[in-house]
DNA sequence: ACTGAAATCTGACTTAC
DNA sequence: GTAAGTCAGATTTCAGT
């Protein structure tokens, strides 16, 4: 990792909370010419500290208004199991992602569906169905904050 | 919510892949005039089908490199208390996400530190520290895919 | 590494189908 | 709702500092 200066930490910041802005507003609010911004901005890119840019949709507006997680163990833990299961569960419509965790569970899946019956369906009709699933515990999502500016520590 | 035709679909999906593509771009893409495409683009901000635009980060190449996900009991877990504790983990500058589920726990607390120090210093001298707090397990997340295309079920 | 000007391209608007 | 045309403004390149 090479350093982040205030400019390229100022321009990290900006374009986590509107990746749409132009090139030249950039600038302007950075105090730099365009060439210079320009050239910042492809830089971030390059080094790898900008993965992408993304549009964020509305779950709810979309007809998927209801979240949940599902932590499931798998039996056994070894990695040939926990890569097929995370491959699976990768391909279904229904997850919006997926993290292999340490400690009492295998998985904590993230799941947006458009209701319970949807939801119940997941469960007990595509998850349980693997051989390799020990446990499955739903909890549903009341709520969900996103951090949508991250800086360094 | 509005139904989404085939356009509308597509230019969701394009847009949640790379969120910078031009207008122009696009409207190829989808076989449409420029002015065409431009308007829809608009109409799914307008409906709020689109919330935002954002780049993504990779956490390890900003000094982040160890994520966790804690989970958190609150006593006692009436709103007032609930959202007291929401507000302050929303603060803390290592959390990245926050769940606030039904079940066994209360909240889910998406975290990026540096290292294991900092994420034991986070736990026990800034959440432990809350009165409120009932219980506290932490897992390490080995792996985390986000999806990054979402389409209605 | 940053700037500024020049050429090119994009996007916003109007008009018409 | 879609397409074509026009022009202001943005993007990008490049030579210069």
């Amino acid at each position: 990792m090479t350093e982040l200066d205030a400019i390229d930490s100022a321009l990290l910041a900006l374009l986590q909370n509107d990746g749409r802005r132009t090139n030249r507003e950039l600038a302007t609010l950075l105090n730099i010419a365009p060439s210079t911004c320009l050239e910042r901005m492809r830089a971030l890119r390059r080094r790898g500290l900008i993965v992408g840019y993304h549009a964020q949709v509305d779950l709810a507006a979309i007809g998927r208004p209801l979240q949940a997680l599902i932590a499931v163990r798998v039996r056994p833990p070894n990695r040939a199991v926990i890569d097929g299961f995370r491959a699976f569960v990768e391909e279904l419509p229904e997850v919006l992602s997926v993290f292999v965790v340490s400690g009492g569970d295998d998985f904590l899946i993230h799941v947006a569906v458009k209701d319970t019956d949807q939801l119940q369906a997941l469960v007990l009709d595509k998850l349980t169905r693997r051989k390799e699933l020990a446990d499955v515990r739903t909890s549903l999502v009341y709520e969900h904050l996103r951090k949508t500016e991250i800086a360094p520590l």
